[in-house]
DNA sequence: GCAAAAGTGTTGTCTCTACACCCATGT
DNA sequence: ACATGGGTGTAGAGACAACACTTTTGC
């Protein structure tokens, strides 16, 4: 869905009927976010307020733009940032994604063909909420907590759903989470992203016997400073060492 | 890619950006093979064979028609068979995707334009190649051993690869391999099966220790006939038990 | 009786879960 | 001195890889 229409103006769309759709979550050690825009239609006439619900972030694609480039693109209008893990996990495109009045009033009040079926390209990217300066911060996008979000505007709702569950077992496999640490963490630091991220409580000496056999954490001869406690030995994730260690897992499950 | 140019006139295409190809597996106890479609192209005045090559099997998206949809409709002129399991992996859609002349030379003999970019949404499925009869067979569909494909038209083998990549990791995590085996089989006829898909071979003994703790694998009173060997006990893979029982890995991996 | 595939057990190593206390620092 | 999070070990259970011989059938 469009919902940055002053962009698309500048240049020529690959064509009216393929989107893009960004599942953007922000991790902030407290919660797991995910920015949202806010759709606010009022009646022609009176004025008066006719709904106000929230949407995910979303465009065309341009012309000589690659599907990644364009998913890129909307992070970057939006947070201003280049670089971050972007994935794509699945595309909609049911002939009944727009179905509801709320939302076929929407899209007609803002020029476009309600019964025209938009095929959406969902990605999912994961950066630090603390990190970004919303471009359009106070005004109509913010970060939602994961867990406060029960409701969203035309399919959104199952398009984030698939995200969270793509971005789950993603982090479960591959070592996608470090993008969100300092690049000096401490290990408790990794076990609150870990439970934040998954939605699960994890036992301290068990996820450090674990952590200690992954050779591509080097801890380091080096501890927190000015902390109240006693301070934390800092580790550091090497990224040569995981690419040429890791092994593919072909065990097959119960 | 569409391959298929006379089922698409019946009716109304959803637009000419959008396309679903289908990596159908056929798998029969020896190897893993892949539906591919002949490409052949002639020069128009001398009659010579400009070229001879392969292609995944695709089409467009009919109005009122869901991706799956189009994706299972395709698969079902290709075999007849229907309930077969699809899945969708991928959806690729770079600008360069089709830059090579041959590909832009067949498009353009084909009445497209080889300038206007296809997005194409990947689904591969998996089937016994023995239980199908090809609507084609001996025209210009066939099936081919995956491992013997090292060049298709357009940017097919990326996609073949993908799909490969996708259906393995599937089928190491999820029972989507019975289909493929007669309702009763042997633990032999299985373990062929994961070994064919998976390209490894399995320890006898151990594969059967593993499989013993999957309940929902029922061992039956029942014993292979007229084998000249001594005859397997039957089992029976139990869906019910299975969606009843499984549970989520979320297990984080070194 | 022979060919062909079925079926079975052990050992050593590793990983998983569950669980409770002392340590180093800032205030 | 106290509050705060850092850091550590064990035991029992289950899973893993490696490895070789006997059984049952058809011919």
């Amino acid at each position: 869905m469009n919902t940055t229409a002053n962009l698309v103006e500048q240049k020529i769309v690959l064509n009216n009927s393929v989107s893009v759709d960004c599942v953007i979550f922000g991790f902030d050690f407290m919660q797991l976010n995910v920015l949202l825009v806010d759709r606010v239609m009022y009646d022609e006439k009176s004025g008066k307020e006719l709904f106000n619900d929230l949407t995910l972030t979303g465009n065309h694609i341009f012309e000589e733009e690659d599907l990644d480039e364009a998913a890129a693109r909307i992070l970057f209008d939006l947070t201003g940032l280049k670089n971050i893990y972007l994935e794509q996990f699945y595309t909609f495109g049911s002939p009944t994604r727009i179905n509801r009045e709320n939302d076929k009033a929407w899209l007609a009040a803002n020029g476009r063909d309600p019964n025209h079926r938009i095929i959406t390209i969902g990605y999912y990217s994961l950066l630090d909420t603390d990190k970004v300066t919303l471009e359009w911060k106070g005004r109509n996008v913010r970060w939602v907590p994961v867990s406060d979000v029960t409701e969203l505007a035309f399919d959104h709702m199952e398009i984030l759903q698939k995200a969270l569950q793509a971005l789950r077992k993603k982090l479960t496999r591959e070592p996608i989470g470090f993008e969100l640490l300092p690049p000096k963490f401490t290990l408790s630091q990794m076990q609150r992203l870990y439970e934040v991220i998954l939605g699960v409580t994890l036992d301290k000496r068990n996820f450090r016997k674990k952590v200690s056999r992954m050779k591509y954490l080097v801890p380091l001869d080096e501890k927190q400073k000015g902390v109240a406690h006693k301070p934390a030995r800092l580790y550091v994730f090497d990224r040569d060492i995981y690419e040429t260690t890791k092994t593919e897992l072909l065990d097959f499950a119960i």
